[in-house]
RNA sequence: GGGCGUUUAGCUCAGUCGGUAGAGCACCUGCCUUACAAGCAGGGGGUCGGCGGUUCGAGCCCGCCAGCGCCCACCA
């Protein structure tokens, strides 16, 4: 039994139990276990590229609270932690961190060395340079993010780390890709996507997001070709006039009925476009008809694809004007085109209504509206849509089929709380098309496949090569395709390499399959999925979470998990979304140093599950008087009650008997919260019992415990005392780690965190009157209100006090009745049988001298 | 436009069978009491967003409305 000290502390318990755990192993995997001893969580590897906010510690700490609560039960806990490095928002970091701009037709320098910081001017560096600076920077971020975590006590298995560009990801990301491919389940297509211009990437539909945007309708002046007069069609889009390939109304609209099947002349390019319907046009909108561009929006696109539409594509992929119109264009139309080629969107903007003004072909002035508009979520400028070669993924946005399988596996997966699986079901609804998952990138998951080059050097996209299984993860930049050599690469009749990487959905949507070795380790495989839990936010689940549901369903036709946790956003303290451009992210390593790591585990977990909860430095005051509170009261608990043994049968007296069983309710509603997931219900009530536990029982029998150790009522106090105290340890362990452990490891040997949950059967004693505590309690309170009322301190004695209550409660309270007297300092305690419950107390004569 | 959630004390929030409104913080008044003054005891403070309904009885159940937050959506 280690000392206890004289002046318990909370200083440097953090780093004390962090290296003893980690010496210990105390949160190591067992992999010998079976699959029903084991409890797996599919934790969410951070993006280590964003900083380290209040986020970042917020659901981790409610994950861990769980994942400690499973391994107290008894449960085998795998949780291993990854790091999400791949993807942009790692290459945005390294550009700017270091003033840089990956360019992939330079060959590599090996001699190139980093600026520390950001020259005058941006440094084009080759593509194996650049991912070399990523893989530099995200070691120290993850390095940060790690630290971090420790602090916070995260009990994950430190030996179990991934990162999703690291050699395990890549293989399982390519692999997986293969046997979809192998399958039908993805599969390339050259056709109009959303483009990010200024990233000159495709994006996903997960990956949109629509900004209330200014614009404003232009009336255009389209002319009938009988020349019988003009229409006019309100657009916010005037610079994509040289794109238009039809107008369109709806089908049941008289205006424009007569004009179906009729072409009318665009302005300035003097091209016959056909008047087409379709019913997705809106009568109300505009003037009820609208020019069809390639391609202005995506309903631009349904047009296009189902009235089979041309294209005349102008926009390039750097967001410009192409040099050149569309064939169609010719004579004063390519004058006018001239002068916007080159432009970008916004800037051809202007010249067109200049133009459409000189040429009269402009009704009235540009009418200012404000409308959504698609953007990247990550991007600046509003997507663009090109038609370029990518690869995609079924993912039942067009097949029905398989949208109601996934649609059955939402419904099967167990959602807490249960009303975020509304979320999973309208995305799934509202997808319109499959997953895109190639992009135009550089610092991801290479798809591992090169295509034949025929005699001048184009390549077949019809013929694949394929990386052989066993030699992935490959880059098939500079990995060649079997039955090739170097020589052959890029040359006619050989091969070139697919220059895409995957989305970083596509290899995050394999955490399940990574981090249970489902390529390389089976065994581990078979002990460890499907998981148990996959915990995460609110605003990934059409991505992370609905991505991971699909792949699992294509590779394994099941669930990934069985249960999932969706935590709560955090707010800054003025209850407003954090974010940087706001300048009011908190950063949380400065209030683990102020508070205390428990304190703000406290605060994490204050927040109920899936709730938006308000970083909040009053309620981190109270988590760090909580673990204060905790220490002084194990003190006194254990320096009283010396060395007693933990026999439960000891425990004799009614107080203690009846305080045992309000424990044991106290336990089995914390158990059967934490079933539920419910972190803080266990924690608010283990709170509130605490408080009263060391407000009332203590003082209750606080003279009685300090008397003759061999008497039974004293050895019943003593016992009571202990077993109470290390029951209430180990309900506060998932969420207070650090300062449980250190009360622990004053009496027993052994982590807490490994020690077995409470059980309140065990606590149960037969005969035992709830009635007892409840009263003793009561009148101890009354007697305490009156010396309070009085101004007299609470050591002052109590000449007499006269209970009126009804026969039960009297009963009660007369079988406590000596340790109320003695905590209340009452010379005499005379009951009196009444319907109307009172106390009157009859404070001592003071004893004169001061 | 559709949906989910939320609205309870000055603040942050509990309130799980429908049965006399709770906690912490803040504020006020006391108290050095042999674990803790980083503490303890006590006090004031609420038309439970609004309207209507069901019920003997509604913070809780039903309907409508409003504010706030979020999710989804093919708005030229």
């Amino acid at each position: 039994m280690a000392q206890i000290p004289e002046k318990p502390s909370l200083d440097g318990l953090e780093q004390r139990w962090s290296e003893i755990w980690e010496e210990q192993g105390t949160y190591r995997f067992d992999r010998t276990r079976t699959r029903a001893e084991i409890f797996s969580i599919d934790t969410p590897p951070p993006t280590v590229s964003g900083s380290l906010h209040m986020g970042s510690a917020f659901g981790y700490v409610q994950t861990d609270a769980i994942a400690r609560y499973q391994r107290m039960r008894g449960r085998h806990v795998f949780y291993p932690m990854g790091w999400d490095d791949n993807g942009l928002p790692t290459e945005r970091r390294v550009q700017n961190f270091y003033g840089v701009r990956c360019e992939p037709h330079l060959p590599y320098d090996p001699g190139f060395v980093a600026p520390d910081k950001p020259g005058k001017d941006v440094v084009s560096i080759s593509r194996p340079n650049f991912l070399e600076l990523c893989d530099r920077l995200v070691a120290e971020d993850e390095a940060a993010f790690e630290e971090l975590w420790r602090r916070l006590g995260l009990s994950v298995d430190w030996s179990l780390t991934y990162t999703t560009i690291g050699p395990g990801a890549r293989r399982t990301s390519q692999r997986a890709f293969l046997r979809n491919l192998a399958r039908g389940e993805a599969y390339q297509a050259d056709a109009p996507t959303l483009w990010d211009v200024d990233y000159r990437t495709a994006v996903a539909q997960a990956e949109l997001e629509d900004r209330e945007m200014p614009g404003a309708y232009h009336a255009l002046h389209f002319h009938r070709a009988d020349g019988s007069g003009d229409v006019i069609i309100d657009t916010t889009r005037p610079e994509l006039l040289a794109a238009c390939v039809a107008v369109v109304a709806h089908p049941d609209d008289d205006r424009f009925r007569p004009l179906f099947g009729t072409d009318v002349v665009t302005p300035l390019y003097g091209v016959r476009v056909p008047v087409v319907s379709h019913h997705l046009a809106d009568p109300e909108k505009g003037t009820g008809i609208a020019m069809i561009c390639t391609f202005g929006d995506t309903t631009d696109v349904v047009w296009w694809r189902e009235l089979q539409l041309p294209t005349r594509a102008v926009l390039g992929i750097d967001g410009r004007f192409k040099a050149e119109p569309p064939d169609v264009i010719a004579g004063t139309g390519a004058i006018a085109y001239a002068d916007i080629a080159g432009r970008t969107a916004k800037q051809a903007q202007k010249i067109i209504v200049e133009q459409l003004r000189s040429s009269g072909e402009l009704d009235g002035d540009p009418r200012p509206i404000t409308h959504p508009v698609k953007f990247y979520e990550k991007g600046e400028r509003p997507l663009e849509i090109v038609t370029s070669r990518q690869w995609y993924l079924r993912n039942g946005g067009r097949d029905l089929e398989l949208r109601a399988e996934l649609l059955g596996l939402g419904k099967e997966l167990e959602w807490h709380p249960e009303n975020m699986r509304v979320r999973y079901e309208s995305w799934l609804d509202g997808l319109n098309s499959d997953w895109l998952v190639s992009r135009q990138r550089y610092f991801g998951v290479p798809f591992p496949i090169w295509y034949r080059l025929d005699g001048e050097g184009n390549a077949r996209y019809g013929e694949l090569l394929l990386a052989a299984d066993e030699s992935l993860p490959v880059d098939p930049s500079t990995d060649c395709p079997p039955g090739f050599v170097e020589a052959q690469r890029d040359m006619p009749g050989g091969f070139t390499a697919d220059p895409d990487v995957m989305d970083t959905w596509a290899t995050s949507s394999l955490t399940p399959q990574i981090v249970t070795g489902w390529v390389d380790d089976p065994d581990l495989f078979e002990r460890t999925f499907p998981m148990d839990l996959r915990p995460q936010g609110p605003e990934i689940i059409r991505t992370w979470l609905f991505d991971t549901v699909v792949r699992a369903r294509l590779e394994h036709g099941a669930l990934p998990w069985t249960d999932t946790t969706i935590n709560g956003w955090v707010l800054d303290p003025d209850r407003k979304k954090m974010s940087k451009s706001k300048g009011n992210v908190v950063t949380p390593m400065p209030l683990v140093e102020e508070y205390g790591a428990d304190a703000l585990r406290y605060w994490a977990c204050n927040g109920r599950p899936g709730v938006d909860t308000a970083v909040d430095f009053g309620i981190m005051k109270v988590g760090r008087k909580l673990a204060i509170k905790i220490l002084n009261a194990s003190k006194f608990v254990l320096g009283v009650a010396g060395d007693a043994a933990d026999e439960i049968a000891a425990v004799s007296t009614p107080l203690d008997r009846s305080m045992l069983l309000a424990l044991a309710s106290l336990v089995d509603d914390a158990t059967t919260a934490f079933e539920g997931f419910d972190y803080a219900r266990c924690l608010e009530h283990t709170e509130r019992f605490f408080w009263s536990f060391c407000d009332d029982y203590v003082e209750l029998v606080k003279s009685r415990a300090y008397g003759d150790a061999d008497d039974a009522v004293v050895k019943s106090a003593a016992v009571t005392l202990r077993v109470a105290l290390a029951t209430l340890l180990r309900l506060f362990a998932p969420v207070l780690p650090y300062v449980s452990e250190e009360v622990w490891s004053w009496w027993r040997d052994g982590s807490i965190h490994r020690s077995d949950w409470p059980s309140g059967r065990e606590l149960r004693i037969g005969g035992a009157d709830p009635l007892v505590y409840e009263v003793a309690a009561d009148v101890l309170g009354q007697v305490r209100k009156v010396k309070s009322t009085m101004q007299v301190s609470l050591a002052a004695p109590v000449q007499n006090v006269c209970v009126i209550d009804t026969p039960a409660r009297l009963d009660a309270l007369a079988a406590a009745r000596a340790d109320v007297c003695d905590a209340g300092k009452i010379a005499e305690l005379d009951t009196e049988p009444g319907s109307v419950a009172s106390v009157r107390v009859e404070l001592a004569a003071p004893s004169g001298d001061s």
